[in-house]
DNA sequence: CTTCTTGCTACATAATACGTAGCGATTGCC
DNA sequence: GGCAATCGCTACGTATTATGTAGCAAGAAG
């Protein structure tokens, strides 16, 4: 029986990931299909090169994405997320409401 | 009905939220009740309490966090991301095996 | 009064991201 | 062959952000 700690932990890496800035942002731009570094980089807002190299690393080292010779793309493992991802996309779209609706600017 | 550019803006706004450093783990930390800034940040591995600040400042600004008498607390809508945080914590236990399968310490 | 503990700030240092330029390796195309 | 265009990616100086330690002002307890 795992102690609350240990069972905890590989959900604190999981968060050290996908804290990172951009890391987020490049899964979901992927979500259709595979894109070359130049096309994700211009998804992304034109991120620089710098960083999003960077993340491309952490992600395939960390067995999220692999790139082929169609590009970046995520694993069958992290595709398994998607219901996930889309799940937070319904949902920032409720508290975009719930913010107009107490007088922020979305 | 909206372009789909516009359709996803509010999860990139959500993305960018997410992706600062400790604001995942920051909402994680409080999914069991209220923790005054000194309990969260003990929690939190004794994070920088600059930094703490700006995102308890930011999480509030955000209609995420509330700050009571007993601490800080999510606000009914982040409650709602319950179901989604504990989907992650799920999928990141499977992540971990793969890892370690494939070699890699966790 | 003194002594705690609290939320939080100041400030100097370290780490990280940014943006522009451009390199070396392909890929057409003539 | 040669030439131009595009590719993934790196170099590098600047700007932004995080870290860590110290400690302040306010409130509670005695």
């Amino acid at each position: 029986m795992a102690k609350l700690t240990e069972s905890s932990r590989p959900v604190m890496a999981l968060f050290e990931v996908l804290g990172q800035k951009w890391v987020l942002r490049i899964i979901w731009e992927l979500r259709n299909g595979p894109l070359t570094f130049r096309e994700l980089r211009a998804q992304c807002d034109e991120i620089s090169p710098t960083v999003l190299n960077q993340r491309l690393a952490l992600l395939k080292e960390t067995l999220l994405l692999e790139s082929t010779d169609e590009g970046y793309k995520p694993t069958a493992l992290l595709e398994e997320l998607g219901p996930v991802l889309y799940a937070l996309r319904d949902w920032s779209n409720m508290w975009a409401e719930t913010r107009v609706a107490h007088g922020h600017d979305v």
